[in-house]
RNA sequence: GGGCGCGUAGCUCAGUUGGCUAGAGCGCUGCCCUUACAAGGCAGAUGUCGGGGGUUCGAGUCCCUCCGCGCCCACCA
């Protein structure tokens, strides 16, 4: 036993950090089974973000959980990845190095890049091979920083089994599953409308989008009607697309037009005519009730464009500037050509936004601006990590299908486990409005490669519809480096010859097989089958209509299952207005790792952990202190009950003599603290991490303010041997299981006061059993209203030496206690300890009514 | 527009199937160097449980309704 004189959280993150590595305390032992393990499918964080404390917030979530399971018994399989796979690595790659890609030029050896651009300055372009180089080497130093506060964090990852999804082995799995899909065809390529970040020239999915509240203005215009025909106004918000005019809409009953259904209008500036549709979809409230369909300007012009099968005309390029168009030729037909080309010229090469100034200036001159535009805000898509609205233009992409298996989706999601319950409505919801497959191909670099290539034609035209396919022992390939079988690197890009697919797949088409990637699926099957499906996947409930959707999707296609059985979501991290956490806001308190220095590991761990299942948490620096106070009280309590009671008993759990602890006052608290493991166990085993601390910490603090102070001096022998015995076998057997109950939140400071007495881990410690433990040592049967009715009388005559303002050393020279008499006889059997702790020298008990009293009759001090 | 969650002390939150005078911590006020702990301890004050209606012997808890906040989905001409 080594109890230090003056113990201190001081250099505790440190100290176990590194033992915790160097001792192996988490590594995973393959050699147990699938019912012995506990699988985490464990979110790889995005490392091209900042680090924040919504990070801190959901990791410990899942380290808390970990270390219950183990301490349960469980091998738990606990892994962590890096998710450095994506277009945010790019951006911040852009950013960092003040360079942008261009896969036309040649690769430099030795490149050093120019840094951070300051304003003005063109980004330098640089190869795709360079790029990618500054990819990795930026991957790399962020990932170090994760692991530093992952570590930090206490996180009881078993850091031997870390993958990238940008690694080879993610590539690998990632090209593996792609392939297998496409060879089922729910893989499959198609050129149609796509999403299109115009800053980033990629596709995204439906499930990255955001909206965004921007302003903007109605415009209202004039169609002209033909043959005498009336006129139709229209009121939109993107004038700019009047080119790109392929029909007018109205819905079918609405009165007001439905004679014109079938007609025919001619588009203001351009001339063009254009035929008036009718579909549900129109809505006869919104603007005048015509609606002008334009090829493309949001998701509804796509399913009008559809449905009613009308004309393309494109006019928006992948950089989102308007196109030159050759006015008068097929498809673009024009009652005057020559004045439709003369305006439209006006207008090429501009961006949405400033063609619409332009587009107005001509309407107004033309006079079919009705009025002057009206300013209103409106809901506008982006990406979520875009800076451009989001347009719509036509190219070809890969998809996963997704909208046939809705149905047996949503069984899927009924079939898991939610934590808590009501997570599973988004879900829901999501699968529920699905409105196309998944769009995997992104138009980026650094990703997991599209492993195919394509033969190009004797005209040189590549041939996307038959592509040429690795085989499965040579992934992963990179098609843009790699030579398929028969071919040479000459042939590329030439007639008869070969094209590699220049796409990268999205970021979650790979992270969705984290469960593969990590449990060894294909390459370690021996590993796979102890580990899958896995128990758990914890994660935050903004990414499931992504992660976990997808990861179902995947899971479902694949291997006809549920990936885990258990979803543990957690909430957001948000500042004290209720805002989220956001660099951009400027509400991002401080970083983690200056958080961390200040309060420490179990301090941030206390506070992340007072966040239910699902609910969001507010930053709060108070919280951190209580955590931070919660840990000095554990050191300094084990202090005095290993010191007190030193030789009387030992430590561990099961050495305790069960025989010892037979004061009443004793066996109630072991029969209440029963309890408390009961409570603290059940919500953990309901993955209710948040209730089982709450459980532990409210007794914990009873315990230190009422049943120390009534037992302290008989600990010390002061109502001699026996008596003493009895109170440091119920305090000891108390403390070891306060420890370990504290061990999954307070892993630093659990583990030093272990360390005092162990040379286990109280990481690897069982949980406690309140029945073989404390039942068994005296708690069985035991009247808890001792302990209570004890800590009403000594709290009473507290407050007779603090209303006399004096200390609570002040001797009483008689006390009579008043009170109902079953609490009475309860408070009596702890006399003992109460005329102790009080120094009461006479205690006096005259049954009455009502709750207990104490009148005290003090020793004043001496006048002079 | 549809849905989910939330609304309890100045603040952050417990209050599990309805049951004694509604709780904790922080903050506030006062007292105390008490040999585990002064970056501490002890004690005290503090509430129309968002509003209104209903069921019940009894409602913070169940039902209806309204208000407010957050989020998700849809729409976004």
């Amino acid at each position: 036993m080594r109890v230090p004189e003056k113990p201190s959280l001081d250099g505790l993150v440190e100290k176990w950090s590194a033992l915790w590595t160097e001792r192996g305390t988490f590594r995973f032992d393959r050699t147990k089974t699938r019912d012995q393990v506990f699988s985490i499918d464990t979110p790889p964080p995005t490392v091209s973000g900042d680090l924040h404390l919504g990070h801190c917030c959901s990791y410990t979530h899942t380290d808390v959980l970990a270390r219950f399971q183990r301490m349960r018994g469980r091998e738990v399989f606990y892994p962590m990845g890096w998710d450095d796979n994506a277009l945010n690595v790019e951006r911040r790659v852009q950013l960092n190095y003040g360079v942008i890609c261009d896969p036309t030029l040649p690769y430099v050896e030795g490149f050093e890049a120019p840094g951070p651009r300051k304003s003005g300055q063109a980004p330098m372009p640089v190869s795709r091979p360079n790029f990618i180089e500054l990819c990795a080497k930026y991957t790399v130093e962020a990932e170090e920083a994760y692991f530093k506060l992952w570590s930090d964090l206490g996180l009881s990852v078993d850091w031997t089994h870390t993958y990238t999804t940008i690694g080879e082995r993610a590539q690998k799995v990632s090209q593996t599953s792609f392939l297998e899909l496409m060879e089922r065809d729910l893989a499959y390529t198609s050129e149609a409308p796509t999403v299109w970040d115009v800053d980033y020239r990629t596709a995204v999915a439906q499930a990255e989008l955001q909206d965004r509240e921007m302003p903007g203005a109605y415009h209202r215009i004039k169609f002209t009607g033909l043959d005498g025909a009336e006129d139709l106004i229209i009121d939109t918000t993107r004038p700019e697309l009047i080119p790109a005019c392929v029909a007018l809409v109205v819905h079918p009953e609405d009165d007001r037009y439905r004679a014109r259904v079938g007609g025919t209008v001619r588009t203001p500036l351009f001339g063009v005519r254009v035929p008036i549709k009718a579909h549900e979809l129109a809505d006869p409230e919104k603007g005048t009730g015509v609606a002008m369909i334009c090829t493309f300007g949001d998701i509804n012009d796509v399913t009008w464009w559809r449905e009613l099968s009308l004309e393309t005309r494109g006019i928006l390029g992948e950089d989102g500037t308007l196109l030159p168009i050759s006015w008068g030729e097929p498809n673009w037909e024009s009652d005057d050509p020559a004045a439709a080309a003369e305006r439209y010229r006006t207008m090429v090469g501009l961006r949405s936004e400033r063609a619409r100034g332009r587009i107005v200036t001509l309407l107004r001159a033309s006079g079919d601006l009705l009025d002057e535009p009206k300013p209103i805000t409106h809901p506008v898509k982006f990406w979520e990590n875009g800076q451009s609205p989001l347009e719509i233009v036509t190219n070809r992409q890969w998809f996963i299908r997704t909208v046939q298996f809705r149905e047996e989706l949503l069984e899927r999601g009924r079939e898991l486990t939610w934590h808590p319950d009501y997570m599973r409505v988004r879900y829901e919801d999501w699968v529920k409005g699905l409105n196309g497959d998944w769009n995997i191909s992104r138009q980026r670099y650094f990703g997991v490669p599209i492993p195919l290539w394509y033969p190009v034609s004797e005209d040189g035209e590549p041939c996307w519809d038959d592509p040429i396919i690795p085989d499965r022992d040579a992934l992963p390939v990179d098609p843009s480096v790699g030579v398929p079988h028969g071919f040479t690197e000459e042939q590329r890009g030439k007639p008869n010859g070969f094209v590699g697919d220049p796409n990268v797949m999205d970021t979650w088409a790979t992270s969705s097989l984290s469960p593969q990637i990590v449990g060894g699926w294909g390459d370690d099957r021996d590993l796979y089958e102890r580990v899958a499906p896995f128990d758990l996947r914890p994660q935050a409930n903004d990414i499931i209509r992504t992660w976990l959707f997808y990861t179902v999707a995947r899971s479902h296609m694949a291997d006809n299952r549920l990936p885990w059985t258990h979803a543990a979501i957690s909430g957001m991290v948000n500042d004290p207005d209720r805002k989220k956490l956001s660099k951009s806001k400027g509400n991002n308190p401080d970083s983690p790792t200056n958080i961390l220095a200040e309060y420490g590991s179990d301090a941030i761990r206390y506070w992340a952990s007072g966040a239910r299942p699902g609910g969001d948490l507010i930053f709060d620096r108070n919280q951190l202190k209580i955590g931070r106070r919660l840990a000095m009280k554990v050191l300094n309590v084990s202090r005095f009950v290993l010191a007190a009671t030193e030789d009387s008993v030992a430590l561990a759990a099961g050495h305790a003599n069960p025989a010892a602890a037979t004061h009443p006052i004793d066996r109630a608290l072991l029969a209440r603290l029963a309890v408390v493991v009961d409570q603290s166990t059940a919500a953990f085993e309901d993955f209710d991490w948040a209730r089982s601390l709450e459980r532990t910490e409210g007794f914990f603090w009873s315990f230190c303010d009422d049943y120390v102070e009534l037992v302290k001096n008989r600990a010390y022998g002061s109502l001699g041997a026996e008596p003493a015995a009895s109170a440091a076998a119920a305090l000891r057997l108390s403390l070891s299981t306060l420890l370990r109950l504290f061990a999954p939140f307070l892993p630093y400071v659990t583990e030093e006061v272990w360390s005092w007495g162990s040379e286990e881990s109280v990481h690897r410690a069982s949980w406690p059993d309140a029945s073989a433990e404390l039942l068994a040592a005296g708690g069985a049967g035991a009247d808890q209203a001792v302990l209570e009715s004890a800590s009403t009388v000594l709290a009473a005559i507290r407050r007779e030496k603090t209303n006399a303002k004096m200390s609570m050393r002040t001797a009483v020279k008689r006390a009579e206690v008043r009170g109902e008499a079953d609490a009475l006889a309860a408070a009596q059997e702890a006399a003992g300890d109460i005329a102790e702790a009080g120094v009461v020298a006479e205690l006096v008990w005259t049954a009455g009514d009502g709750p207990i009293t104490v009148t005290a009759e003090l020793e004043l001090p001496e006048a002079g």
